[in-house]
DNA sequence: CCGGAGGCCTGATGGC
DNA sequence: TGCCATCAGGCCTCCG
């Protein structure tokens, strides 16, 4: 499910509700596999840390605990979500950890694919990973030498998390999109003109997504749900950047640009969204 | 180097 | 209503 915009919003929202300084009491892993499959080692080694901060990388949650590192990776349908002393639970929570002020850190996932890691060296899973789209040093030029080194299609070259970080299904149609451009090109047919306007509109869809503090599909219990706003308790409207999409999951709908049905085809497996006129190829 | 298939998992959705 | 197929915001491994 999360993509960028929904990381940094689930990042905002802990570091708001008092998650840094806390320290971890207790630690309970329900599903082995979401912790790399050794909740015992998990366990002997996130009991008693202080989580010391909440950042992201990419898709990665960042929480350094007083020398290891705890990462968490919510893949496609996992939150982290800061239960009070007297919620129950869901049934769907993989790991909660336990905290020293009564709250309950809970790993909430029904698909079962995300991750919880905690390391000596969270840099073997970091450094792998491209640039940041939002940091100022990942000027038009990066990005353009960066999808020149492969002839892939451009959309597989963004989703490739190595290329660049943060990016997923969702904000590349939409960037893609908004920049004109054809997700079937090969990284190395983009001109200069090109890379500039695709590097404009990914902090365009990028940070818009953050504004609307993420994006939320469907109507179901799966939908990205902002940590503490279940039960609406927290005052928190929640995402609302679905409103904004222009073309992800629209299809059979007018291009907002030229009035042309939205087409679906499929890229590297994954569903891809576009206007066949104002995205020729 | 690259693409495609399959795997990991469960729930929502749509057609019949 | 029930059943079944399909799809899903991610990413990894294997195979050709």
């Amino acid at each position: 499910m999360p993509e960028l915009p929904e990381v940094e919003t689930v990042v905002r929202d802990l570091s708001a509700a008092g998650l840094p300084g806390r320290r971890i009491v207790n630690v309970h892993v329900a599903w082995q596999r979401t912790v790399g499959g050794d909740g015992a080692a998990f366990v002997r080694m996130a009991a008693g840390r202080i989580i010391e901060s909440i950042g992201r990388r990419g898709k990665w949650i960042v929480m350094p605990v007083g020398g290891p590192t705890l990462l968490a990776h919510l893949r496609m349908s996992g939150r982290l979500y800061l239960r009070a002393p007297d919620e129950s639970p869901t049934g769907y929570e993989r790991t909660t950890l336990a905290l020293d002020d009564g709250r309950l850190l809970d790993f909430y996932d029904p698909r079962k694919f995300g991750r919880l890691v905690v390391t000596e060296r969270p840099e073997s899973i970091l450094e792998p990973l491209g640039p940041e789209p939002l940091d100022e040093r990942t000027t038009h030029e990066v990005l353009a030498q960066r999808l020149r080194r492969s002839r892939r299609a451009v959309k597989t070259q963004l989703l490739d998390q190595t290329v660049i970080a943060g990016l997923g299904n969702i904000y590349v149609d939409e960037a893609l999109f908004d920049a004109g451009i054809n997700p079937t090109r090969p990284g190395t047919s983009l001109d200069d003109r090109e890379t500039e306007r695709l590097h404009a509109s990914i902090r365009l869809v990028l940070e818009r997504g953050i504004a609307n503090l993420g994006t939320s599909l469907g109507t179901g219990k799966s939908n990205f749900v902002l940590p503490g706003a279940r039960g609406a308790a927290g005052g928190s409207t929640g995402a609302r950047n679905q409103e904004s999409l222009q073309v992800f999951r629209r299809t059979g709908e007018p291009c907002p640009r030229c009035g042309t049905p939205i087409v679906r085809i499929i890229i590297g497996q994954r569903a891809t969204h576009l206007c066949p006129l104002c995205q020729p190829g």
